[in-house]
DNA sequence: AGTCGAAGCCAC
DNA sequence: AAACGTGGCTTCGACT
């Protein structure tokens, strides 16, 4: 075909709907054709239509494809053959810079002071020509800037597994949903009344300018922090304050409640698609740190920590037949940290089989009689929400928390929020020594960078203002382990992918909640399927201490937990 | 009617 | 308010 014929290289490819298909998942019928362009630095430009990419695609030939963000094109269309993707100008557009805020192609061509006319062209075929010019440039930089494997090894394999989780989605029990929102619906409606009541006025609740005069003026209740517009109303100084006044439990599950409705319950029936399942985007390029996120709706923040959270988790499903396997790695960034820093006693609690969260929530939170005692292997099991807390301060401590931001999430004095810090990072010698020479290499090359090369710029590291540098020396210690863990778990799709694949399997992968991957399996194939998932997930990055993964199989995603 | 920032909060 | 980090979504209220 005329397409396959196309002379050159890094053949670039621009395809769109003129009516763009808002919000709308393929498949619809009514689509308008596909304008497309394609170039590949000869000395023609190659205009058309097709009425799908699959059509477009079957005279593109074997030939690898290069264009400015391809899973949106992909993941708009039905499933067809696609070609190998040599390069994404989007995507390379984020290893060079992964802080800004979009990736717009007309900005990233004007930038590169890049220009053309195609005589006889339409705007698609102007649009190939710049694309590649671009892809041209991007290149080189890459090259310098040594991200070109984490391209083409990672990113670029991970576009076609993104599409596919995308165009899977994920079950939901609309009906059970509904009952649950129906019922919580009426408990906020019975709070609403309760806390005007105790108020002695009908006001906002939703609304914190008119909730703190109330709470901080007219019942007189303490004042903790104050923010741009007031005293602060949120759920730590309600917690801080929930003693003095019975209406404040009561404004407090009115908030869990009125925000698991609105958020999720209200929301996803709505969104569902006419295969009555969720299809989120996976935004590749949002994240300054190489992390995935997810929208519309996003699916990487259903909730798991109260009762009715679980409740809500429990609505996503396998299809009848099927099973959910959540695979999570344990503690992946203190592994990492661990890994990183050469950090000996942090190696040996990992050894020994230790649950380090488990540990902190005994020792901070425990409060039982031998809970302090040196842990074990057979550590006693906190509650769900205890070790959440306890993550949050084992993470919150390597990533820069003061006295002040522990001793208030944990509602301790100063002091003893002082001496547990001191104490933790004297505990752990490396990580104190890892943070300086993070920080003095960041502000060295003006970037901090994961093991596997990812970088992101922290300026913050070179301003006049000592908040504004503290800031970037906090950042550049995340970013080197949360980055890390980001990469990894990149690789582990990419290898779940080829190795379910390899294996015939068609236990498909419909999930990643950034160091959990959320797949779908046919009763018949779940043991399998949890084999190789653990072997490929834990085989994607070697060190010490090795990866670990908590499997688990269900018919919702809790049970799978 | 839409946009924006602030506040708040869900998750990792 | 304070100096854990990474996100996205909802509501309110001011504004265009
Ligand atoms: N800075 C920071 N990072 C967090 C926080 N919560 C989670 N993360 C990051 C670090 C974790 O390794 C990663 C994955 O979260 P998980 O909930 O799976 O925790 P983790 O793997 O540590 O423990 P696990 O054994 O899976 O329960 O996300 C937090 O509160 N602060
Ligand atoms: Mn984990
Ligand atoms: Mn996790």
């Amino acid at each position: 075909s005329a397409l396959a014929a196309l002379e050159g290289e890094l053949a670039t490819l621009v395809a769109e709907r003129p009516v763009p298909a808002e919000d709308q998942l393929p498949g619809m019928g009514d689509e308008a054709p596909l304008r497309f362009a394609a170039y590949a630095g000869g000395a023609e430009v190659l205009e058309g239509e097709a009425g799908s990419l699959g059509e477009l695609l079957a005279g593109w030939g074997s030939r690898p494809v290069v264009a400015h963000d391809w899973k949106s094109l992909a993941a708009a269309e039905d499933r067809c053959e696609t070609p190998l993707l040599e390069h994404d100008t989007e995507v390379a557009a984020y290893l060079i810079d992964p802080a800004r805020r979009g990736y717009p192609l007309a900005e990233l061509i004007e930038e590169t002071g890049l220009g053309a006319t195609v005589k006889d062209g339409g705007e698609p075929a102007e649009r190939a020509v710049l694309t590649r010019a671009l892809a041209v440039r991007q290149r080189a930089i890459l090259e310098e800037l040594d991200l070109t494997r984490l391209l083409s090894e990672v990113e670029l394999p991970l576009v076609e597994v993104l599409v596919e989780m995308e165009r899977a989605g994920v079950k939901l029990d609309v009906e059970t949903v509904r009952s649950i929102a129906a019922r919580v619906g009426e408990q906020a409606l019975a709070l609403e009344r309760e806390i005007w009541e105790l108020a002695g006025e009908e006001f906002t609740i939703g609304s914190p300018q008119q909730l703190a005069p109330i709470l901080f003026e007219k019942l007189g209740l303490s004042r903790k922090r104050r923010g741009k517009t007031g005293f602060s109303t949120d759920a730590r100084v309600l917690h801080a304050i929930r003693g003095e006044h019975e209406i404040v439990p009561k404004i407090e599950t009115w908030r869990e409640l009125t925000k698991l409705k609105s958020t999720y319950l209200d929301a996803f029936p709505s969104l569902l698609g006419p295969d009555g399942r969720l299809h989120t985007t996976f935004q590749q390029t949002a994240t300054a740190t190489g992390r995935l996120s997810s929208t519309n709706p996003n699916l990487q923040n259903i909730p798991i920590r109260t009762e009715l959270g679980r409740e809500i988790r429990a609505c996503f499903t396998a299809e009848a037949g099927h099973r959910l396997i959540s695979a999570d790695y344990s503690q992946v960034e203190l592994r990492l940290l661990a890994h990183i820093a050469g950090e000996e006693v942090l190696k040996d609690i990992f050894r020994r089989g230790e649950d380090v969260h488990t540990a902190t929530a005994a020792e901070i939170l425990g409060g039982g009689r031998d809970s302090a005692r040196t842990p074990d292997a057979s550590q006693p099991h906190p509650d769900p929400g205890t070790r959440s807390k306890a993550k949050m301060v084992n993470y919150g401590i390597v990533y820069g928390l003061s006295a002040f931001g522990l001793a208030d999430r944990l509602q301790i004095p100063h002091e003893e929020a002082q001496a547990f810090i001191d104490r933790y990072l004297e505990r752990f010698p490396a990580v104190g020594r890892f943070i300086e020479a993070t920080v003095e290499k960041a502000a060295d090359d003006g970037f901090a960078a994961t093991l596997h090369g990812r970088i992101r710029r922290i300026p913050e590291l070179r301003a006049r203002q000592r908040q504004t540098r503290l800031l970037g020396e906090r950042l550049a210690v995340n970013m080197v382990i949360q980055g890390t863990a980001a990469d990894i778990i990149k690789v582990a799709m990419v290898r779940c992918r080829a190795a379910l694949r390899e294996a015939g399997s068609s236990t498909r992968l419909v999930l990643q909640i950034h160091d959990e991957l959320l797949f779908e399996a046919p009763e018949s194939e779940v043991e399998e399927a949890c084999e190789i998932v653990r072997r490929e997930m834990a085989g994607a990055f070697e060190m010490d201490p090795p990866l670990e993964v908590d499997a688990g199989a269900g018919v919702n995603w809790l049970e799978a937990k």
